[in-house]
DNA sequence: GCAGTTCATCGAAGCGCTTAGACAATGGAG
DNA sequence: CTCCATTGTCTAAGCGCTTCGATGAACTGC
């Protein structure tokens, strides 16, 4: 392995001159960035990670926290890691993974031993006690997901308020009146994910606002889950003509079943939106309507 | 963030012998190894991660590559991942996640740099690239999953040959004379992701050891996909009495609802057992018998 | 024609740690 | 009572890089 010493031996200069050609914080002469650049190619010569860690105070490593519930859909959340990895490559950032088990730990000790620049947090929760972590870090952090408190954070997230209202808006102008949500399973809102409730009640919003009928069910991933919630929606809602999705993947393809089955032609007798697709919703038939939310521009 | 200087001026003594307390690669009094500990817990002491690797030549950091295609089962890769992270964690290693887009010069990369001490492959394929890179760059390396030349690799996988002849086996004792195999989706036996082959090929091997007949049929996770290999299996089996899974989770439910409405019962008349299960299969009605596949073995 | 800039390069300090070598103190073995 | 091994600690030399300050050289403006 190749060291910047080297490089400046072939290349016949210094190694503080090989440095400043490579990161471009002074100017050098075109003729010694060639002559050193040729003298990288050759040699094959990548910087020591550990040794620019110590000398310039940053590591190029993001930390990835990214807690796995057992209610967490893994489709959604490996879109999100994939898509977190994929955009700090763009910038040149490595990402370290860190899981649930070590979630409040993990971020102190990477944080303390100056593994990381910065942090990003998937799936935070209303009260997320690794949000108070980053607090007392002061490290650059980006959420993905609002706690209830968001003072002095950087939060982004896929706006569920707006695919709500869209959701709503679109149905209305058709002349639905009376439209279901069917949500994600219940633990979800216990749990405090707060995308989940925050896609609910914008949708009740909404739909008082349009001064139409709503109502809102959460749905297991299981067929007699979904029945379940159908079900409760047509008697809460008898004039039901529209469903919203605001649930996990697996729940798309069982509703359609259920409905085909039971000879409700789509979308002839009931319009149904997906909302919360960060996966690809092609595959089903009849295709449905889509409001994409989709993991790549979050992460 | 106190260093290791600090620790040695808070405990007196010095840097030296903080170092070795830490490490213990050299005997330090006990009394001396209190006083040090004490400094630590003070001050919240954890050495720098960039001094670290400078001088120890070790990082402590372990790339994961983690190959997201198309046919990838996400819950399935997501599973192998907490793994690997989860037992890396347990020897005081991170992990650097790695994707598809940038397997192989990513590779070359945190190698080159020395960002890393090793590599963990995932879903090695026959023709796998990223196993020549490897080679080239003698670092150590544990491939999840068993490529076609294996001369000087450490590769670890679940035993799926004997998951084949333990599902043909077992189902033999019970009297089963034929026995059909719903496989995962053609593209991955195109692709060369070896373990789908693998089980295939030991399946029909214990077949004709067993003096049965097996058919095989690959098998799209949609419901048409599940019924055309359904239909395919009896139609080579007019005596099918016992069918064999290796395939996705989804498909799973889908056979069972197909199976359900075609008043077909499970087992009486057709006996199913699940050699895929890196998930849990507990939920299906009626419960699967299931050759578990356990990820976290191989991370 | 000379002070003031800008450009191109070099030398050297230092980032925080590990580790080899040196050395004093202690304790047996002979 | 010496000799040697062991124990406990320290000093100092790196590891490979970044960056500050210094030094010429070439150019500008008056």
């Amino acid at each position: 392995m190749a060291n910047i010493t080297d490089v400046a031996r072939v290349a016949g200069v210094s190694i503080s001159t090989v440095s400043y050609a490579l990161s471009g914080k002074r100017p050098i002469a075109e003729a010694t960035k060639t002559r050193i650049a040729q003298a990288v190619k050759e040699l094959d010569y990548l910087p020591n990670a550990g040794a620019r860690m110590l000398a310039g105070a940053r590591t190029n490593i993001l930390a990835l926290t990214a807690p796995m519930h057992a209610d967490t859909h893994p489709p959604a959340l490996m879109a999100f890691v994939l898509s977190v990895v994929t955009a700090a490559r763009a910038y040149n950032y490595d990402v370290l993974l860190l899981t649930e088990g070590e979630a409040t730990s993990g971020l102190r000790r990477v944080a303390s031993s100056s593994l990381v620049d910065g942090i990003v947090m998937l799936d935070v929760t209303t009260d997320d006690e690794r949000v108070d972590v980053i607090r007392e870090l002061a490290m650059p952090t980006a959420l993905i997901g609002v706690p209830s408190d968001t003072a002095e954070l950087t939060c982004v997230d896929l706006n569920f308020e707006a695919a709500a209202e869209l959701a709503i808006n679109r149905l209305v102008e058709q002349g639905h009146t009376s439209i279901g949500l069917m949500g994600h399973a219940q633990i979800l809102y216990e749990r405090g994910s707060n995308y989940a409730p925050r896609f609910r009640d914008a949708f009740n919003e909404a739909g008082n606002a349009a001064g139409i009928s709503t109502a809102f069910h959460t749905t297991d991933a299981t067929r007699p889950g979904v029945e379940q919630s159908l079900d409760a929606l047509r008697a809460e809602l008898p004039n039901l003509t529209a469903v919203v999705l605001n649930c996990n993947e697996n729940i798309h393809g069982i509703l359609l079943e259920v409905l085909r089955e039971r000879d409700v032609a789509v979308p002839e007798q009931l319009s149904i939106v997906s909302a919360c697709s960060s996966f690809s919703t092609d595959h089903f038939l009849p295709p449905l309507d889509v409001i994409p939310l989709p993991a790549q521009e979050s992460g």
